[in-house]
DNA sequence: GTGATTTGACCGTT
DNA sequence: AACGGTCAAATCAC
């Protein structure tokens, strides 16, 4: 509408920025948080690893210094504090009035993503289709699935599955959030031996804990049996950590793993055939070309 | 009959 | 305004 000047625009465009950069660093510094307790938990009396967190931490809380001091220099527009986690910039606004029909909540990135290319969609999860849409820059629809147990376990695990541009026989599924979910029929996890563990695939779910001391919250049902939880077995269990960590696949089906944080080093996967990453992820995420990366 | 899938519409975000 | 994610009625499959 009303035309403004471009210096105008350029400080809007700074301060947007700055303010994109200082709700991402508060992310960080929040799972790193999160991530620090859970280790420590788990990892009790390793002071290397506190050591280390620590260090991360001290470093974070640096960089925001630095920042803060960097944007209040500048036009001084950051209302964001160190606190700014919960910046509660541009509140949606709320369909109070009871019809959710279409109700879009577009996925904030903080959920934990992973991409997986596989052929098959079996993963052995028990998935429930609520849509399919033409995408826009894509030759293939995208499927949406959400986990059959959303309303009985509340399990907000979804996934997207879409056939590759590359190869249209295999599935490029991207899987958004994590398994609260378990299945009755599920063999605990402490049940599960080595020798299953060595012919399966652990696929990491990202940002709630890398599977580091993650043992006692291997979540959802990897056995592929089409059944809802019944209410018996559903009261039994314990409630599962939210952040839990992984699937179990079986290897002969084992799936395409891409992680966004390929530089972690908390893969604990048996053997991630990382070669076959889906490319397209890394360049939107990282910019850069996985052949130059694996090389 | 019950649960899963399909599909058009809705609506928040960009 | 376009796009993408979700809802929910209609339909299908067992």
């Amino acid at each position: 509408m009303e035309q403004k000047p471009v210096v105008a625009c350029a400080e809007a465009e700074v301060s947007l920025v700055g303010d994109t950069v200082v709700r991402e660093m508060a992310k960080i510094r929040a799972s790193t948080a999160r991530l620090g307790v859970l280790l420590r938990e788990t990892l009790a009396g390793n002071s290397t690893v506190g050591d280390v967190f620590e260090e991360l931490e001290d470093s974070i809380s640096r960089a925001f210094s630095l920042l803060d001091r960097k944007l209040q220099g500048g036009d001084g527009s950051p209302s964001s504090g160190h606190q700014s986690s919960e910046i509660p910039t541009k509140k949606r606004k709320v369909n109070l009035a009871g019809d959710r029909r279409g109700g879009c909540r577009r996925r904030i990135q903080s959920s934990p993503l992973r991409i997986v290319k596989s052929k098959t969609l079996d993963d052995g999860q028990t998935w429930r289709k609520y849509g399919q849409k033409e995408i826009q820059s894509a030759k293939h629809p995208r499927s949406y699935f959400r986990c059959t147990h959303k309303y009985d376990q509340g399990c907000m695990a979804h996934r997207q599955a879409q056939l590759s541009e590359d190869d249209p026989t295999a599935y490029v599924i991207t899987y958004i959030g994590e398994h609260t979910c378990r299945d009755p029929t599920v063999v605990p996890p402490q049940m599960v031996s080595a020798s299953i563990l060595q012919d399966a695939c652990l696929i990491s779910f990202g940002a709630g804990g890398h599977g580091v001391g993650q043992e006692a919250s291997v979540p959802a049902s990897f056995a592929s049996q089409k059944q809802e939880s019944d209410e018996d077995a559903a009261s039994n269990l314990t409630t599962a950590s939210s952040s839990s960590g992984y699937f179990l696949l079986p290897a002969t089906e084992i799936p395409v793993v891409t992680t966004p944080d390929v530089t972690s080093g908390f893969h604990t996967a048996t053997d991630l055939h990382m070669d076959f990453m889906a490319d397209t992820y890394l360049e939107d995420v990282f910019g850069f070309d996985d052949d130059e990366f694996f090389r």
